[in-house]
RNA sequence: GCUGUUGUAGCUCAGUCGGCAGAGCACUUCCUUGGUAAGGAAGAGGUCGGCAGUUCGAAUCUGCUCAACAGCUCCA
């Protein structure tokens, strides 16, 4: 007898080992129907699998996030089976389902036109109307590399499998591929598909390896599903902060300088009204601010360690017939900094920050807006310290970014990365900074993830990540420890005992960059900044040209008062000005008519409320002035 | 850098078979003085990303090149 416990709390018996998709039927065909996959004791299983002892089970669909990566990743072998049949040639390799539905990276010279896409889509929109059942079977190594005698990609998988374990086959319609599951039982649950892109993608990651071609796709039960993806798509491209950045006047780019943004002036309030933020915080916190040259000797960046290990990233250049670099990263002249006199342990932990312009020669490929660009701010510190203070001065650090963060309605993910292979210092620094890095985390309770060999070339590091409108992640801020720097730039501290010691220290920053910190700014925001951060807070429209006069005075009053405000008297209707004003996203429109001119009022129009309100100025005033010293949101 | 796609007015885009470069919005001027998301008229604006080539003739065909977009690699 096999007890199955079902997620509600109910519970089946079964006289024999039973199949999990005959378990689904016998609670209703139409839950089989939609099932995916199961979790059997917290287990991702295949409806295959056979239920052979008492289990708690849950019934996966497209509508659990599991569910969605069996469903993906069955819609992938569907696509596989459509490439081999337009692309007999091709050689696949791998297919997985991602966060937003699936590819599969095929080796093949046949170019992915529009016309192959079309074709791609029709066919297998046909495959999934045959409504094939998909089988799966296991067999011995041997017989599973004779499957693929001519595809490398393949036998390198099953080589690497381990010894021990069955290799697993899905089949549809004749359509063999090496997976492990889960799949669903049919191709006919998937109603609706979409090639979103054609990529190059190295195999297994490695720019070593040969590039292969990847299609992009996405999937649904039904196409009307599939139709409010794509519209939310589209929606969220709205919220791109390279469209936003152009139409509001924030930060533009030209062809003479890629990867170099220009800042207009609507764009420099938002950057100014940022660090005039940034600095209240760190004051606060203990900070001093320096400023260190852009330009630096050669000597300095070798003494460093970055003209070995970051050369291609420099732009170098020659003065007097030396050679120098701009610099990519503000820390050596942050360790010159310190040099420049003795300090005593009664001196630490020192913070000291530092808004530094850095130049890094990126791949034209990466440049992304003010996501990625070749140079940026840096809202830099750097905390020199004993080894004693390390956890301490991480949480303080992390807790400075958490309030950032929250500051602006920003969720966040963090990742602790680990040593790179190509990387300087003994393994004992790295096993001390790596664990003080992981201890602060684990005492604050703060989730991670672990990215193993992603650490700086000096220390390992501890990134937040932010998302964009689009959902890709962006590291914003983050911690690193460093125990290579102090001991190539000799730093010292003299301590209690009078001895010389050499300090550890942290290089963070919380923005990130102040460019990147932007650009998700505007896509969190879609351009609607909080009042505090709008380039334009307030908008003076006069209804007429007889009250030019009073909204010029309005103006003087907000202006008096700190508020940024505008007159908007253009010789256009009020539902036009109205609607530009709108557009452009200012938080408050203030008309003034006759009325107004009258009561020494304002009629406030709120950029989210669409409703109008009169008030007197000076109480319109002192509540928008509130708002913004709350830099509420 | 690599794979793929795209470059036409400030913006969004049309331009058929290779035959005089277009629209809407924005801009300028004039009329309109209008109470909460587009009032009307006229005007100006372009070496079709750049450089070569094919052709009587190139926005259109070919080659090279620059830039942007999506992804890979890399990274704040």
């Amino acid at each position: 007898m096999i007890k199955v416990t079902l997620k509600d709390g109910s519970v089946k018996e079964f006289e024999n080992p039973i199949s999990y998709g005959d378990i689904a039927k016998s609670i209703s065909p139409r839950l089989l129907q939609k099932a995916a996959c199961v979790k059997a004791d917290g287990v991702v299983c295949d409806l295959r699998d056979m239920a052979d002892k008492d289990v708690h089970l849950e019934i996966l669909s497209f509508d659990d996030k599991e569910g969605k990566k069996a469903f993906w990743h069955t819609s992938s072998h569907v696509l596989a089976q459509a490439i081999l049949k337009f692309i007999p040639s091709a050689k696949l390799t791998i297919g997985p389902a991602i966060d937003n539905g699936f590819y599969y990276d095929i080796d093949t010279d046949v170019n992915i036109d529009e016309g192959m896409i079309a074709k791609l889509e029709a066919e297998m929109k046909e495959i999934s109307k045959k409504n094939s059942p998909i089988k799966r079977f296991v067999l011995p190594r041997a017989e599973a590399l004779a499957r693929f005698p001519d595809n490398e990609y393949k036998q390198e998988l099953i080589n690497d499998l381990p010894q021990a374990e069955d290799i697993s086959f899905y089949e549809q319609e004749g359509f063999v591929d090496l997976c492990a599951g889960p799949h669903l039982l049919s191709t006919g649950e998937i109603g609706a598909y979409k090639i979103m892109s054609i990529a190059g993608a190295y195999w297994r990651g490695n720019n070593e390896n040969k590039m292969l071609k990847r299609i992009y796709a996405i999937s649904f039960p039904k196409q009307k599903e599939l139709d409010e993806y794509l519209a939310m798509l589209e929606e969220a491209k709205k919220r791109d902060h390279r469209k936003l950045g152009k139409e509001l006047e924030i930060f533009d780019m030209v062809d003479e300088g890629p990867g170099f943004p220009f800042f207009l002036p609507n764009g420099m309030i938002i950057y100014n009204t940022l660090l005039e933020y940034w600095r209240e915080i760190h004051k606060r916190e203990g900070y001093v601010e320096i400023s260190t040259p852009m330009i630096l000797s050669r000597s300095l960046w070798e003494n460093s360690g970055h003209w070995d290990h970051y050369k291609d990233n420099m732009y170098a250049t020659k003065i007097d017939g030396e050679d120098y670099a701009v610099k990519p990263m503000n820390c050596p002249g942050g360790m010159l900094t310190y040099k420049m006199k003795p300090h005593s342990y009664r001196d630490l932990p020192m913070r000291v920050g530092e808004i530094g312009l850095v130049h890094r020669h990126e791949l034209s490929g990466a440049l992304n807006g003010l996501m990625r660009v070749r140079c940026f701010h840096q809202d830099d510190a750097h905390i020199f310290m004993t080894e004693e203070q390390i956890r301490s001065e991480i949480k303080g650090v992390a807790r400075l970014f958490d309030e950032v963060y929250a500051l602006f309605g920003l969720s966040y993910h963090v990742e602790l990365s680990t040593r790179p292979e190509n990387s300087m210092g003994s393994d004992a620094d790295w096993e001390i900074a790596t664990e003080g890095l992981r201890g602060a985390l684990e005492e604050m309770n703060m989730p991670y993830v672990v990215n193993e060999g992603d650490g700086a070339f000096y220390g390992p590091k501890i990134d937040f990540h932010l998302k964009d409108a689009l959902g890709r992640t962006w590291q914003c801020g983050t911690i690193q420890l460093d125990m290579q720097m102090p001991e190539r730039f000799g730093l010292e501290y003299v301590g209690a005992d009078g001895e010389k010691h050499r300090p550890v220290m942290i290089h963070r920053v919380a923005f990130g960059s102040v460019e990147r910190f932007i650009g998700i700014l505007i896509e969190h925001f879609a351009g609607a900044f909080p009042t505090w951060l709008a380039p334009v807070q307030a908008v003076v429209i006069p209804v007429s040209e007889a009250h030019k006069e009073y909204a010029n005075e309005v103006l003087k009053q907000l202006d008096k008062a700190g508020i940024r405000g505008k007159v908007d008297d253009r010789s256009e209707k009020i539902g036009y000005r109205i609607r530009e004003n709108q557009l452009q996203k200012v938080p408050y429109m203030l008309v003034v008519g006759d009325k107004e001119v009258a009561d020494g009022a304002v009629a406030v129009r709120d950029r989210k409320e669409v409703l109008s309100q009169a008030m007197p100025l000076a109480d319109y005033i002192a509540y928008v002035k509130q708002e913004i010293a709350e830099r509420r949101l």
